[in-house]
DNA sequence: CAAGTGACGTAGA
DNA sequence: GTCTACGCCACTT
């Protein structure tokens, strides 16, 4: 199991309507310093057909994509599709649909 | 081995 | 609200 197959693991584990931060998930993959890695996990996914693997549930502390232009656009359009609010500036409001990990609706 | 780079995070101005 | 600086870890050069 590579580093970036947990990573890979733990967003997968994002419930629907939900989102979890580089920071969270990194820490959920066993990298409490890894955010960088969760974001090079995730770059490593774009352009791929891998369905299997929410990353548009990943966002930055900030709730704010961090990725390019056109990706932004996509990760925001997924997010709308499952009943997650975002702002005409492509922000999450995160204290309400942030995923506070493996306990989803506790 | 050293240096540069990146879909990050935190703290400070 | 914005931007800068530093720390972090994996990858590439």
């Amino acid at each position: 199991m590579n580093q970036r197959d947990r990573i890979l693991a733990a967003v997968r584990e994002i419930p629907a309507g939900r989102v979890a931060s580089y920071g969270d998930v990194a820490r959920l993959a066993g990298m409490p310093r890894g955010a960088r890695q969760v974001g090079w996990a995730l770059a490593s996914l774009a352009g791929s057909e891998d369905e299997d693997t929410p990353w548009w549930r990943v966002v930055n502390c900030e709730g704010r994509f961090s990725l390019p232009l056109l990706g932004a656009l996509e990760q925001a359009r997924r997010l709308k599709a499952e009943g997650i609010d975002v702002s005409d500036a492509g922000v999450v409001d995160l204290p309400r649909t942030r995923w506070d990990g493996e306990v989803p609706m506790a």
